[in-house]
DNA sequence: CGTTCGCTTGAGGCCGTTCAAGCGACGTGG
DNA sequence: CCACGTCGCTTGAACGGCCTCAAGCGAACG
């Protein structure tokens, strides 16, 4: 994302910078407060989430290490959209908002880069409104692909592992639904078949299977 | 949105731009096809659509003169996320894609007015995604109050009138959800006498009520 | 006059939620 | 070391919202 900028600038923003450790649980910025700027995450894991006028929890996204989150603030200037949550001991960099508005003056590549960035942004949200529509299993079986995915480097296979990170509260308000719910459908894929589940481990047994699930509706359809 | 370009390059702007005329019902770009420019509507109506799995489709946005819309375009890069199609004949300004990477890079403040249009559209994603969990009546229950907010310049009162632009077919898709129980939506909140209906056209007898329940998760809760 | 289209209404079924109970793991204090 | 509470997870039963399938109806149109 900062590959185009030029060493004078690169040393700016690294001088304004800020370091900040999250302890489990500690709550980095509430929705609703001012955004003053957007964060990279070096250590942890983070959830962005909002509560809805029930007051269940829908997690937007799951931050890993590496990742930039609340870059948002970038553009609607007021506030943050979300509340976001350390689900784990945590070190996040802070960049402030106008230091990077006034680089993007001075360095109109940057724009094209920070829009880029945008691309991710977009897709992964149209994803979910996608994702919305499918079935509880569904869901699951995308996250567990998705997850795989994140951890090998190497393609998965039959027989590869999923280690869950996060419990599986947390994965039920990741897919916009409850434990309870979660449990039935980690069932589902396993009576048929697609996977094996030990604790936070879960073993995949039907790779192609498990696709087809994940694109599918419902897991009875067709 | 285009308000601080200099002289030269909004003529250059006119120059390139390109109108098109669409009749009813014609597609102006499908999902997946190379997205070259962003758009805005002279005239009409747009509906910007995608299809599920299973074949049924989701309203994403219903543009209005006045409006732009794709400017994903500009980020994404590749193609357009989306279907756009006419609902009524409909004149709209294509803008070049490289056109307006070219004038960005220099003239660094059109960045922030990019931006500053990208917030509009996070936030309307953001509260489609709140949307999504609620029941059928409160959504419906919401788009007749934005409706109303977009036709009257004045405040809604009880008594307003709103008039539906599109058939409730296209609201279903709109609201995620099919016309018949969207029919029976509109008799719920009839029954509890929030609105009357007359082909069209919908009276509000008791706004405050409406934003009740368009809050709410659901029409019975509390 | 027949067809199509948009809308409404009914019956039935599915999926996910709610409420509730039970279980093992873990930590704490007696 | 054991009793007890909490927490995360699972499982059952019942309820409810929305979808599906289907029929019916008026209006527009050829």
């Amino acid at each position: 994302m900062f590959s185009d900028l030029e060493q004078r600038d690169l040393d700016e923003l690294a001088a304004a910078t800020v370091v900040r450790n999250l302890g489990k649980g500690e709550v980095l910025f509430e929705e609703g407060a001012a955004a003053k700027g957007f964060y990279l995450l070096a250590e942890g894991r983070i959830k962005i989430y909002r509560v809805n006028v029930e007051g269940r929890e829908q997690t937007l996204h799951l931050i890993s290490p590496g990742e930039t989150f609340a870059e948002v603030a970038l553009f609607s200037g007021s506030t943050y959209p979300a509340t976001a949550q350390a689900l784990a001991p945590s070190r996040v960099l802070f960049f402030p908002r106008h230091d990077l508005t006034r680089m993007v003056e001075r360095n109109p590549q940057l724009t094209l880069n920070l829009m880029a960035g945008f691309a991710r942004w977009v897709r992964q949200f149209n994803q979910m409104l996608a994702e919305h529509s499918k079935s509880v299993p569904s869901r699951l079986a995308g996250y567990l692909l998705a997850e795989g995915r994140r951890q090998h480097s190497a393609a998965l296979a039959d027989g590869s592992c999923v280690t869950l990170e996060i419990n599986k509260t947390e994965i039920a308000s990741f897919l916009g639904t409850i434990s309870a719910t979660l449990s039935r459908s980690f069932g589902q894929l396993r009576e048929a078949g697609l996977i094996e589940v030990t604790d936070r481990e879960v073993k995949i047994l039907d790779l192609s299977g498990l696709r087809d699930v994940a694109d599918r509706e419902s897991l009875s359809n067709s």
